[in-house]
DNA sequence: TATGGACAGTGATAATTATCATCAATAAAA
DNA sequence: TTTTATTGATGATAATTATCACTGTCCATA
């Protein structure tokens, strides 16, 4: 627990199930001695569909996708998790294997809290369930939202929604580029369409003054152009 | 709350507050004078997406659809709600206007539970509130999966898979007719795709001995047909 | 039992998206 | 630095799906 003490872990579940009370002293240095920090390396996989969890990660630092493979044999990423995120906390909750695989954007630092932490805190502590179900609650809606853009939105309004997304969720470098960097296939399984698809689009936006790009990053040059795009 | 002792709403979301021990007799005093029961009539509307609900709305009996409106002006279905399960909870829950809207698809019988049942409850009732994150997080799993379909399956395969999902969550007739009756606009609205594509599609499955069609009633004729389609 | 309204069904056509093939550019490794 | 692997980019084409316009059919009810 040291790290997390000096406040590297400081988004991390661990300091929710802190704030509740959660954990007691033995917890604690139970946690610790289990040396729970992982380091996973661009690529690689944290855990599989399919998977059984024998408890939830959360991200100290980098990024990584929850993806799922159809029936067709294509990846579909469903979240982007950064820095203070949870993964697998659906699985662990409902106590069964997990539904989506999740691998590393970039190499990424973790801290795995095994489950039976978690388990005693959802049969004991309501201020801790509580808080999962209200998580879980607004994952919910945006997954509602998300079948409706699938179902209706052009992969155009789909690829601009997305660079928005990311923008949004982790922020700009110094030049006004997108921070994180996917490659053309990797937003192309965001959105659900196949990778020239997606580089044709991202071409297209480029071409009208929309976006720019500088090796693998984009910058968003107007907002405007991509919200009202139809 | 007669009805109820009577067991007319034997699914009822009070019958898991009740088992949770979660209503005092006041509690129960208080709903039964509130004359909690609601009768709605095929086509209107429960509540709106964006309207703030003071309460649930759990089915006694007939079906109601979740949809919601995607930017280009379509509506997206969601979900088939039928006997014992709960409309809004999603909402009461997180305290925040519902982001789907709630329409009778035949008529209806509803009983409606005040949020502060939920609310005290989610406070207090360890027991509840683990129950509704269960209940939560398999919706959220559904949807994850449901974005998966939605990207990457052709309407052929989308439409196949709803109508095994509609008989298998609403069964069928005597001759084997799903029992529930939905148009084929609705049946559009589900898969996500236009009336007429959804009307060619259902026509060539009937072409090729997949399903038969009387009226509006849609029997599967061949499972295995539908399953490995293409 | 006549009739208006809602819904089912079909054709023609345009738009969108997937797929395959190929080549250029860039990054990684030797 | 040179080589190799990965990713980006583009064309050609096919397949899928949306859209518009229209006809036929069912069925509730006046």
């Amino acid at each position: 627990m040291e790290e997390y003490r000096r406040g590297h872990c400081e988004n991390c579940l661990l300091r929710q199930l802190n704030s509740f009370k959660a954990l007691s002293k033995e917890d604690l240095k139970d946690i610790a001695d289990k040396k729970i920090r992982k380091f996973i390396k661009k690529r690689d996989v944290i855990f599989h569909e399919g998977e059984k969890l024998n408890g939830v990660f959360c991200v100290i630092s980098g990024v990584a996708k929850l993806s799922k493979m159809s029936e067709n044999g294509k990846d579909q990423v469903i979240k982007i998790v950064g820095k203070g995120e949870v993964l697998g906390q659906r699985s662990v909750i409902a106590q069964e294997p997990t539904n989506l695989s999740a691998v590393a954007i970039q190499d990424i630092e973790v801290c795995f809290i095994p489950k039976k932490y978690i388990t005693k805190n959802l049969n004991h502590n309501i201020d801790f369930t509580r808080a999962m179900l209200f998580q879980i609650a607004e994952e919910l809606k945006i997954a509602d939202n998300e079948i409706v853009n699938m179902a209706h939105k052009s992969v155009k309004q789909r690829i601009a929604t997305t660079l928005q997304y990311l923008e949004r969720n982790f922020g700009t470098d110094e030049d006004g580029y997108i921070s994180i960097r996917l490659n053309r296939e990797e937003i192309a399984n965001m959105v659900g369409t196949a990778k020239e698809a997606c580089i044709r689009t991202l071409t297209s936006f480029r071409k009208q003054g929309w976006i720019s790009t500088k090796a693998k990053k984009i910058k968003i040059e107007d907002h405007n152009a991509l919200s009202t795009l139809v």
